[in-house]
DNA sequence: ACAATGATGACATCTGGTGTCGTGGCGTGG
DNA sequence: CCACGCCACGACACCAGATGTCATCATTGT
């Protein structure tokens, strides 16, 4: 038996969410985290950079997912093709664990000062994708440009699929981006 | 003469301006701004909701003249036209006022705190032109993935901007859209 | 057995942000 | 011309998030 209880970090985690899911993000203070958890304050942020933190962990090991499936893609796809088979991927993990994606959603949603953390892991996802459009060759404005865009469409999508859970994410990501093909073809601009 | 000096709200924003500039938005404390612009802290928030607010004031009404533009777009003009034409007039003021404008570029894309606020702004005006969009009679999910996507061309344009000063941003704001365009085209997806 | 390591507790402190009440100049109506 | 209410700001108290620093002690490796 150790000194202290084992995976701080997860009981942390655990606690976060509960008590945001019970209380609302923003009635959460660090100190009920903490003392569901059984640790000090401290040691909270020694483990999440702050309150909102605790909601985004993992992200970053699906960015690398999708980064190494669009590295993955045939040479032959075009930029836009092996971006949606990243995000189909992403669409994909969000979709299995449907019910906890929701309520994570939800709390977000309706939290500015998390809507803000959100915008931020978005913009670093289109820039991963932006880098792995570019190791494909993909000029860099161009790169961005698509990445961003293509991004925006999961976005939206994630959305909609907050208001219409039975749907499926990944063909709502496909929706969008057919939306975004029709609305930029050559025809009536 | 007032009981108070006049013009608080424009001291106080000059104030945080010139400090954010001078030491960093980190290392500039609210006490400094109001001490500077000769208020109290408190007087500062009924002024701003927050520290960064202050580099964002003005946005809403340029974001009224975009819906303006937008909804004044011939009737005929596509969603992408008529959406384009509005981030043309954000272009063009912002082009306007360039070294104020890039400064509070470099400000904010040096701290992340301010770049979570700028995303804010964005997803703001992109809400505002899909609604915009959805007066016009485009179906609901197709404006808002328009829109949103359209302005991730304007922010991509707005960054570069930022590395080429030099350059007109309304034309900088053409080429990303080409860009999209070009890869949304229907052959090659 | 002993030293290095590393996670945590304990304590102090700073700063952003909010609630509340008092106060006095200004404008409006009588 | 006076009285009244409004409104912006000062003054004060207070909370919570976040950070720096040092002590502590199980674990691990030698």
């Amino acid at each position: 038996m150790g000194r202290w209880k084992p995976d701080t970090s997860g009981r942390l985690e655990r606690a976060a969410f509960e008590l945001y899911l019970e209380n609302g993000f923003a009635q959460t203070t660090v100190q009920e985290i903490t003392e569901r958890a059984s640790v000090t304050t401290r040691t909270f942020f020694r483990h999440f950079a702050d309150k909102r933190d605790v909601l985004f962990v993992g992200h970053d090991e699906l960015r690398e997912r999708v980064a190494k499936t669009i590295a993955a893609a045939p040479p032959a796809w075009s930029a836009t093709k092996a971006a949606a088979s990243g995000l189909n991927i992403a669409a994909a993990a969000l979709q299995i664990s449907r019910d906890e994606a929701q309520d994570r959603r939800s709390l977000i949603t309706a939290t500015p000062e998390l809507r803000e953390r959100e915008l931020i892991m978005f913009a670093a996802v289109a820039g991963t994708i932006s880098e792995a459009l570019i190791a494909r060759g993909v000029e860099d404005r161009a790169a961005r440009v698509v990445a961003e865009a293509m991004v925006a469409a999961f976005r939206v999508a994630f959305e909609y699929w907050g208001e219409h859970p039975e749907r499926e994410l990944p063909q709502l990501v496909d929706e969008a981006l057919d939306s975004l093909k029709e609305a930029f073809a050559p025809f009536g601009n």
